[in-house]
DNA sequence: CTTGTTATTGATAAAACTTGCAATAGCAAA
DNA sequence: TTTGCTATTGCAAGTTTTATCAATAACAAG
């Protein structure tokens, strides 16, 4: 992302601010293919800017992430990866051999709206993370 | 738990052993309502059992999830939070305030099958959490 | 272009979590 | 009961993540 993205004229507008980190932070996102763990997104930001630091790694990750920017996913064991908000899915992910699926968000979409007839609830987050089995694994 | 409950015996069949550790955290699970997080269950544990390591506590939670005996759920920012399996049930949790609901199982079991369906997971983690907006904070 | 406000960063320390390894102790089998 | 195997623990060091706070720098307004 750069400043001409559209983020960066709504960032503005919410009174946040354009700082090089959040722009090459998203950049480096934008550009992946896929989920990043911060330190491997550190790596890739510290190398066009030596100030980088991982706390402002961290900040701007769950800055982004409430702001709806970026997407956390909690894959497996480990850390959380983070992945810039583009189509709407979700994961579903072998637990056995790590194997990953994407799960497109209409097969949700009922789910969520029952949810707001049932509840009152309104999902906003966009992204869940399912754990199972893959045909594969299921036969040994 | 103590060691009459079926889990002790399951434990012992897979080959694992039932240690006094594992007894004692389990049973703070137990009697806990809800879900601890890993300082709580450290500090309830280490009561009773003044050698009890932190270090133990993760790798006594992270091994009891493996095995299906207690859940991990990530409600909200910060730290995962445990909980003993008793009833199969899901989170809806406010992003505003925090406010947090129960969804009973069956409300996903023909999500579940439409994924087995169409890619061949059989889904197995049983746990998942719903982030969205509660009723109350939609308004403001 | 200059100035003032304040959101954001960097640096540091603290907290949370993980890992490696030698010593301990479950528990199966004799 | 006793013995042997090895899963598990405790300890200590290492890594990851969060919190604090003074200094910096976006950006709106003059």
């Amino acid at each position: 992302m750069s400043e001409h993205y559209p983020e960066s004229a709504w960032l503005r507008e919410q009174g946040y601010r354009l700082t090089p980190q959040r722009l090459a932070i998203l950049e480096v996102l934008r550009s992946a293919k896929g989920h990043l763990s911060p330190s491997e997104i550190y790596h890739q930001v510290v190398q066009d800017m030596p100030g980088m630091t991982e706390a402002t790694i961290y900040r701007t990750l769950n800055f982004l992430a409430e702001q709806g920017l970026v997407l956390v996913a909690h894959v497996g064991r480990g850390q959380l990866v983070y992945e810039i908000t583009e189509h709407d899915h979700h994961h579903l992910i072998c637990k056995q051999c790590g194997d990953m699926k994407e799960i497109d968000h209409l097969q949700l979409k009922a789910l969520y709206e029952q949810f707001l007839d049932d509840t009152g609830y309104q999902i906003n987050t966009i992204h869940t993370t399912f754990f199972g089995l893959c045909p594969d694994c299921q036969r040994k």
